[in-house]
DNA sequence: TGTACATCAGTGAACGCGCGTTCACTGATGTAC
DNA sequence: TGTACATCAGTGAACGCGCGTTCACTGATGTAC
């Protein structure tokens, strides 16, 4: 049963992911994770508490960040990530549908955003501890929000420049003294 | 009925930038137009066409990020754009969920970003308009996100760091000659 | 000016559908003797 | 070792509901005479 679980929770945010959390249904959360819609209440109390806690799974999973920064950099803002919701990161996937979510959801995601903050600010350079807790939070957001740019263009060249130009732009900022 | 059309896009952009595409009904858009919802097909052809319809009308008429950009800056990461959404940026509340809409949607918001980076482009500084346009992108992906990252956060006092570190962050690039 | 009629934007009851959720059930598993 | 039974995760038909969409209609408006 335990295992049956864990396979909910990662088809779940992987179809999240994918095509956001009111697109989904329940029944097909199930079938991806071979089981019938019926048992889905064994497991979880609603569909917002599979939201939840699948939020909570994905960013638990997701901790990236902490190693080399430029290839974290690189990695996040590639055509590659722009294309893959499903196994991308849940941040960016997840982030703007939470504000509609229920309490669980939202806090789940606050957690999951102050560690990956927190992991960026030792990774980052600075001359103190607020100075890289500054760069963690401004580089973060530019990366968070040029993948959803990214994703909603609908005009290729457009949209791989606006991957490569904030590439740049964070380049520039993080080798600063 | 020409006024009554732009009663609906301006109530549904409204609508749609508060609580996204999906949770919005047609029911609701024509109630808050002051309208019964059998009249809708005669303004639209289908859901998707209004929400297509109002994205193209909300980029329009948000045209800002041409004048002062500190002024700007400092407006569009404030606590209140961050809590008031359905008055607030088209982009900011509505890029993510375009992602799962269809083209005409997409192409709407793919022709609105394109016009608010020429309009930072020109707003910013630099030595090259290659170095304008990238600190156009930069600039606008951390904005973006930010306040995306800021509507997420179930912790006010987490909410607000990510606002003012972003607006400090973008203010040390953009004073950079 | 006054009357008869055509037009058509807006009305509201009705439709089919997919969703989240419930519940009586099944059948594999493990324990008692 | 073999049999009887309890447990309970998973099944699948069924439910009520809200949604997008349709359509016969109404009633205000403007034109013809």
């Amino acid at each position: 049963m335990a295992q049956n679980r864990g396979r909910i929770l990662d088809e779940a945010s992987r179809l999240f992911r994918a095509r956001g959390f009111d697109a989904v249904s329940v029944v097909e959360v199930m079938s991806a994770a071979g089981l019938t819609h019926g048992g889905f209440y064994g497991h979880f109390s609603s569909k917002d508490d599979l939201i939840a806690q699948s939020v909570a799974h994905a960013m638990a999973k997701d901790a990236g960040g902490s190693g080399d920064m430029r290839a974290y950099l690189n990695a996040y803002l590639s055509e590659h990530h722009r294309d893959n919701a499903a196994n991308g990161c849940p941040t960016a996937g997840l982030v703007a549908d939470i504000r509609h979510q229920t309490g669980a959801a939202r806090q789940a995601m606050t957690d999951g955003l102050q560690s990956q903050i927190d992991r960026l600010s030792t990774a980052l350079p600075g001359n103190s501890a607020a100075d890289r807790r500054r760069a963690a939070i401004g580089s973060w957001a530019a990366m968070v929000g040029a993948v959803i740019l990214a994703r909603a263009i609908d005009d290729p060249v457009f949209s791989n420049e606006v991957l490569e130009q904030t590439r740049k732009w964070i380049d520039v900022q993080i080798d600063l003294p």
